[in-house]
DNA sequence: TATGAATGAGGGTTCATTCAT
DNA sequence: AATGAATGAACCCTCATTCAT
């Protein structure tokens, strides 16, 4: 019995949790009302208050949710048997599925995360730095391994790969793109990869002179 | 006379402009107090709405200076005779040498405008999208001249040329880096463009396969 | 069985009786919240009204506990052979054991009830203007035996024997003292006596001119 | 011209404090609201931010108002050649010119101030000992100079003889009496410096056995 | 041009109380 | 008897904006 209502308060803590990102898409942090996000999801706005501590809370919430996934997820990819052109391809297809799932979460993630130092606190931005600090032990094992180039330093690999992802999420986000098929996923993430390994020099002339 | 006048209104108007910067970068937009404003620049809070005509206005004129900068510049590089590496580099000198300049200008770039979605009207996308396309005809007039591989869509090249260079940025902005010697950014402008002209895969093997 | 049931009751009563003396003492009864005091007492808030009709019911409860106490023993002390110095005597010592046994309720008294006109509906004032009465017939009674000075309002008698009374309560309140040995419970009842039947003026010549 | 401004100023916050007072004193510190007092004071809530920092800091203010005043004139009391009597009585009728002119001031003294543990910040406690204190400083005094008993602790007699000019004015202040003649002050003043002196005791049996 | 007093919409948060289980 | 989810009135405080001077 106890256990139903654990379930139960889960669930509605998860109804809360996605109206909030609903209305964080919206409308962005600090326009956000609780009464808002209550209203979506079809509950008085004091009952918000049972749930989270305040709306500071409730953002802190769903931030760590969503890196916990992520470190889940990369270090899942690190203990894989995958060479690095999957691991990276995992990587990027996690985000693309994410985004045609929870759209919200992403669009968040870019607008509001990603960048907003006013909601950065030290804390979140230690989050930053570890998802940074996890990608760049993948491109230094493949620097190892000789897959990536050794005369680049390893943090502007990283910079430069997620940052080119992160463009495309944006670009996606900002302007309201769909994301149907896994075939477009795919060919996101090949063309990613392919100017990510292989630069957007033309020939041989171009990229070694 | 009225010269003098007018010199003196641009003057004040500057000085607005600079401490709104400030402020900005250190609260965002939706904290950054019109009170904050005008005692950083010595005035009273009354006087700001001489100057502007809101709080929503003070940030577009912001806005559009740098938008108008920017362009200023692309249009320049367009005209110019230089070839796509001299281009391109042109382009990252310029972010980083305003970030030398005017950090604050980068971090609300970079913090406030590029991503959030709860500044972003319209009108302000539009800003964006002409952007991406200046830079688009860049890549593609390289595409043309053989210097850019035309095997990839060009959006996609325009995506990962500027991911990188924001990430970077970013990573500064974030961090709170100084950025002093002219060495230290033509180091970084030529890693960014020479990963991104000839990729981060290590040799023939691992770029084309 | 009955019985039982009642006595069950009773003991959970007293159980939320004293968890609020404790909370109210802490917070004072506007921030004194029903969640406190049922956490306080082990339960949760909803079985609090089960017992009390609500907060302004729970406070009334303990007032009336108090007064009805206090009322009790000037009936008795009215109705016993002591002398005017071991009536008085007997009413300092009472409030001086309550102290003891229960300071959360002399600080009560003290801080929330006896000067509290927010809290002091007619009905409560009527408790107050009830005890004052008693203690003047103690008083008068000791006018008409002579053993005290007739030239003097007895009401204003009241005043000053329960207003000193209540300074010394208040001081203790405050400031958080302990009261342990009985002896030093005599002292500040013979110190208080001896002030207030023959003054604080030295000798004759002080009291008498 | 300046001043002006600073007297306007000064004006408006007196017309606050008044309103302030007059609200704190029928509904206490918790349910006054702001929007009570402004409204009293006829202004919009908003203004009273402009003058007070908040709830509290407005109850800050008429506190250090009153205490200022105080201790004002119980250094002029101890500078003055007055007798004890006349120190002493001059310490009552401080008491109750002020009940005269501002009896919501000593209502909310008596009712708020003086026993609330609520509202008593460790620096308003302060306050408290250093009245305390200064009274002591005078009766200590009287006892050098043999006004005063010297077989009782000087603290005692502070309790005693403040005990009784506080129940005093808590009777008017809980039962709403007017104070018009200045005879009746006298009255009043007398009457307890009387008994306060001399004892309730009657003739020299009682007082000295 | 310059000031800052004045306004009030807006939104976060608390908490007594009810009620289904 | 017991729990705690659910509700919403109440109230504090912020701050953009206006306007008299």
């Amino acid at each position: 019995m106890k256990k139903d209502w654990e379930e139960l308060k889960k669930e509605k803590q998860q109804i809360i949790f996605d109206s909030a990102l609903k209305i964080l898409k919206e409308k962005g942090f600090h326009r956000a009302r609780i009464a808002d996000i209550a209203q979506e999801a079809g509950i008085s706005y004091g009952l918000v208050y049972h749930y989270f501590k305040n709306k500071e809370d409730l953002l802190n919430e769903i931030l760590d949710q969503w890196w916990a996934k992520l470190y889940q997820l990369l270090e899942e990819i690190k203990k894989s048997e995958k060479n690095l052109n999957g691991r990276l391809k995992g990587l990027i297809l996690y985000f693309l599925d994410t985004y045609q799932r929870k759209p919200d979460l992403i669009h968040i993630f870019i607008t509001q995360i990603s960048r907003s130092t006013t909601i950065l606190t030290e804390t979140r931005l230690d989050n930053f730095r570890k998802f940074f600090n996890l990608v760049e032990d993948i491109l230094v094992q493949g620097q190892k391994s000789k897959k990536l180039r050794q005369d680049v330093d390893s943090r502007y690999l990283v910079y430069i790969f997620l940052g080119g992802l992160e463009t495309f999420l944006s670009i996606m986000v900002l302007g309201n793109e769909s994301l149907t098929s896994d075939r477009q996923k795919e060919k996101i993430a090949d063309s990613l990869l392919e100017v990510f390994l292989n630069g957007a020099g033309a020939g041989k002339s171009a990229r070694r002179t």
